[in-house]
RNA sequence: GCCCCAGUGGUGGAAUGGUAGACGCGGCAGACUCAAAAUCUGUUGCCGCAAGGCGUGCUGGUUCAAGUCCGGCCUGGGGCACCA
């Protein structure tokens, strides 16, 4: 029995499509465009399994809509900078340029193993200076627009490595490599106006009707619009505090008025208040990620001062500082109404604080109402509320906001929880930000002649801090407007800038501005992106920034860059432990009995859950293994088959079993079927295993197309399952309705397994190659069928099934259900009340 | 803490509100083989001899009809702005 080679044939076609340019995109053409991206990779010197994952859906789809005579651009590049480049140069004393390029190179050769469908003549880097001269010039470009601007924004310090972390860096509120407790500390730092374009941003979700629906919601409540009213509190040192509420119905509920720690006022009094500001000083000790500030137990401090409430001036409210108040979020100052927020009940406990219901459901007696250890947030009527009492929540909301906006202490606004994009980090593996602090100008932009603002050869990280502040010589420069010696400024983007426009840059990617207008409006959007659900907010939002600010200064046409949204699940294994509790990896193991062992010992190993393959779990199978085993066909069918593409995958080792078993079948199928006619002859035969044979193919056809279009890649493999299932079944076909089906398989086949499908086409007979050939039709005459089977149930129950002509008369299906032995039992000779009958599907009998 | 998602046989999963379990794996039986592997054929949700009954994380609801829609839980996962 002949065994399919997968290793040369896989070898010789990659060549084969090289040699023809059958990927390279072309520049201008009469054919429809489809854009197909993957989300680049950080090159981090291995393909991992979530990368083949990736790469293998967007290549079915670049692959398909190819056969389907779609232009495709399908590229490939590198998120180059980063941190993991810094920690490598830290750790291991290299450049990280030089560990950049090397692990792309890897990586790069571990893709072509792949037979990715890309155009490799489009690669670019992140850090190719090209690029980030680019990208330097659209910084300017938003600078000019007024996009950018500069302010004071809090970073995690560490005091003893004289460093910015970030939040990875920090573990437990301590420096990774310092252990010291974090502090933090205001710099100042660019930021990008993002919240500028917070309504269009959420308005234009709506027209993203091929994301997932579970991405918009999240951006949504990311971008956290909400309506609410800004108003005034005096205060007992004759000052006035702005608060921001979107409750103000709640107001006759207030117990007292928080500060964020950061407020100006809160800085303000620690001055002259030493447990205050060693509060303060404490809070600072918590890292900046919002997790950390939500999860730590509320505290407060009594700041002494006092708030009259806007309706009472007899009426004063404790003015408190607290940890869960956000600086960044409306004013930084609240009035806190324990009734009816769970974070102002739990902190309303701590301190003894009073806590009024004033909202009660409709159905309850306001005088029996109490509020215990969970506040109520749901709807109801105002209580306890003076003047409001009776109202609804809307009621009250608007009654409170026009007797406020009256008193001229209050203002109805919109609120967003979206901030603006802190872009300035203080490393020195990133895009340099193109600016000079000269003494005398103040902030200079660097003039477009003097870019790019290249980083330097060598970086030193023997030093304390960023160490392009440290780099004297890199940072010396002369003020563009007055000649004078001045500063670069020494933070590099956010490496999230990096990926907010690489799909624009790829249309075209050694233009000399940072967009080609004509290739970007010919090209974009992008017509199917595919990456992880990690990036559901932050990448997609930032990119979808991008492309509006660039939109809005007219280096796009298009407002949105991704018309098409898939999110792939991840990829698990499981785990196993020594009895120490130490992490195995799985090929120290073997398996006797459904137990795991060491190899060759009794010695037995704990087989914990599938987790997502990671280094720390040693849990990681590589691709290149798998390839180099049993090629890339059966990596990327194992990848397609059974579970749904944005679902978490197990990889088992007897998975890729199968898949390779499947491989040779249909290498099989293909080379040793006898007595098949010249490709092209048609179906004469009508017999009935021809009939039947046909119409599997058929069928087939249809329904693989269908499933690729929605990218159930899954249900489309077991399409294929099936209709092998029939070839296999069907000698007694018609040979010319064996090739058929054998063609049907092997094309429908081929975005999924491209080099077994070549091999398969050349021994079918065919000369061109799968890759020139088009997607195949199917016959709708030979899909529909003539009679359907409709279940029969009574009382919902299913008592047995009638076979009918399609579109029989309802009439006629109820006449015949009612017929049904079963049916007649289930009915214990009652008649029946109502029938319902939906065509060619169920009859329901209502007894 | 907050936002979002998932949960279906032994197992991965399929199923426009309309026959739950397509297809794959595994199991069982058989064919081929000296034998094994590979391959091929049949069978396989659970309980029951059968008739029948029970079944989509738990729980309540809407509906002639719920895996699917709505409410409340449980468990697992993703994100939380300096990991990418």
């Amino acid at each position: 029995m002949a065994r399919y080679n997968a290793k040369e044939s896989e070898r010789h076609w990659q060549r084969e499509w090289d040699a023809r340019e059958l990927f390279k995109t072309p520049v201008h053409s009469d054919r429809p465009k489809a854009y197909v991206l993957e989300m680049f990779p950080y090159p981090s010197g291995r393909i991992h399994m979530g990368h083949a994952r990736n790469y293998t859906m967007g290549d079915v789809i670049a692959r398909f809509r190819r056969a389907q005579g779609y232009n495709v651009l399908h590229p490939m590049g590198w998120d180059a900078f980063g941190l993991p480049a810094e920690n490598a140069a830290r750790d291991k004393g290299v450049n990280p340029r030089d560990w950049t390029y090397e692990n792309i190179a890897a990586m790069k050769a571990e893709l072509k193993l792949m037979g990715l469908s890309i155009d490799w003549s489009r690669e670019f880097a992140t850090c190719d200076p090209e690029y980030y001269h680019q990208q330097q010039k659209l910084f300017l470009k938003f600078y000019e627009a007024g996009f950018v601007y500069r302010s004071e924004a809090d970073v995690n310090w560490d005091p003893v490595d004289m460093t910015v972390l970030a939040n990875e860096q920090v573990i437990d509120g301590k420096g990774w490599r310092s252990g010291a407790p974090v502090e933090r500390r205001k710099l100042s730092q660019w930021f990008f106006k993002i919240t500028q374009f917070a309504d269009e941003l959420l308005a234009g979700l709506d027209t993203l009707d091929r994301w997932p629906e579970k991405v918009r919601t999240m951006q949504r409540n990311w971008i956290g619009r909400s309506e609410g009213l800004r108003f005034q509190f005096a205060l007992s040192n004759d000052t006035k505090l702005d608060v921001f509420t979107t409750r103000p119905d709640t107001l006759f509920g207030a117990s007292f008025v928080a500060l964020s720690p950061e407020h100006p006022l809160a800085l303000e009094l620690a001055l002259k208040d030493d447990k205050l500001a060693t509060f303060i000083e404490e809070c600072r000790h918590v890292g900046t990620a919002e997790a950390d500030i939500e999860k730590a137990e509320k505290k407060g401090h009594d700041t002494g001062l006092t708030a009259a409430h806007p309706f009472d001036p007899s009426w004063k409210l404790p003015v408190m500082v607290a940890n869960f108040v956000l600086m960044g979020y409306g004013t930084g100052a609240i009035f806190g109404c324990p009734a009816h927020d769970q974070r102002d009940l739990d902190f309303a406990r701590k301190y003894e604080l009073p806590v009024t219901p004033v909202v009660v459901p409709s159905d309850v007696d306001p005088k029996t109402f109490t509020v215990g250890k969970e506040a109520y947030t749901g709807p109801g009527k105002l209580a306890n509320s003076r003047f409001l009492d009776g109202m609804t929540v809307e009621q009250g909301k608007a009654e409170v906001a026009a007797r406020l906006e009256k008193d001229g202490i209050g203002e109805r606004t919109v609120n967003y929880r979206l901030r603006d994009w802190l872009v300035s980090r203080q490393r020195p593996w990133g895009c340099p930000i193109p600016m000079i602090h000269c003494p005398t100008c103040g902030v200079m932009p660097v003039p477009e002649s003097a870019l790019p603002v290249l980083l330097p050869e060598r970086i030193n990280f023997n030093v304390k801090g960023n160490p392009l502040d440290a780099d004297l010589d890199w940072k010396t420069s002369v003020c563009p407007g007055c000649g004078e010696a001045a500063v670069r400024d020494t933070d590099t983007l956010d490496t999230f800038a990096d990926s907010s426009w690489y799909f624009a840059r790829f249309t075209n990617p050694h233009a000399t501005e940072p967009v080609d207008k004509d290739a970007a409006d010919y090209w974009l959007p992008v017509d199917q992106y595919i990456g992880g659900i990690e990036h559901a907010i932050l990448h997609l939002l930032y990119a979808r920034y991008f492309t509006r600010a660039m939109c809005k200064l007219g280096l796009v046409s298009v407002p949105e860059p991704f018309a098409g949204l898939f999110t792939q699940g991840m990829v698990c294994h499981e785990t196993y432990k020594d009895s120490k509790g130490d992490w195995v990896t799985p090929d120290e193991i073997e398996k006797r009995d459904g137990k795991a062992f060491l190899i060759g010992t009794d010695t037995e190993i704990a087989i914990g859950a599938s987790e997502k393959m990671s280094k720390s779990k040693k849990n990681v199978i590589a691709p290149e293994t798998i390839i180099a085993e049993y090629g890339a066909d059966t990596i990327r069918w194992f990848m397609l088959s059974d579970t749904p593409p944005e679902r978490d995958i197990e990889w088992t080792d007897a998975g890729a079993e199968d898949c390779w078993r499947f491989v040779n079948r249909i290498y099989r199928l293909c080379t040793e079927s006898e007595g098949l006619p010249a490709p092209g002859t048609p179906v004469t035969a009508t017999d009935e295993a021809t009939k039947t044979l046909r119409q599997a193919s058929h069928k087939a056809i249809a329904a693989v197309t269908d499933h690729l279009e929605h990218l159930r890649f899954n249900s489309a493999v077991a399409q294929l399952y099936t209709l092998a299932n029939a070839v296999g079944a069907a000698d007694k076909a018609d040979g010319a309705a064996r090739r058929e089906a054998l063609e049907a398989i092997v094309l429908l086949s081929a975005p999924m397994m491209p080099h077994l499908a070549e091999e398969c086409w050349k021994a079918l007979g065919h000369s061109k190659l799968v890759a020139e050939t088009s997607w195949p039709q199917h016959d709708p005459g030979l899909t529909a069928s003539d009679s359907v089977t409709l279940a029969i149930q009574v009382n919902g129950k299913r008592r047995g099934e009638i076979t009918m002509p399609k579109d029989a008369e309802a009439a006629l299906v109820q006449a015949a259900a009612l017929a049904e032995d079963a049916v007649i039992r289930a009915l214990e000779g009652k008649a029946p009340k109502k029938v319902i009958v939906v065509p060619n599907r169920i009859v329901n009998i209502v007894a």
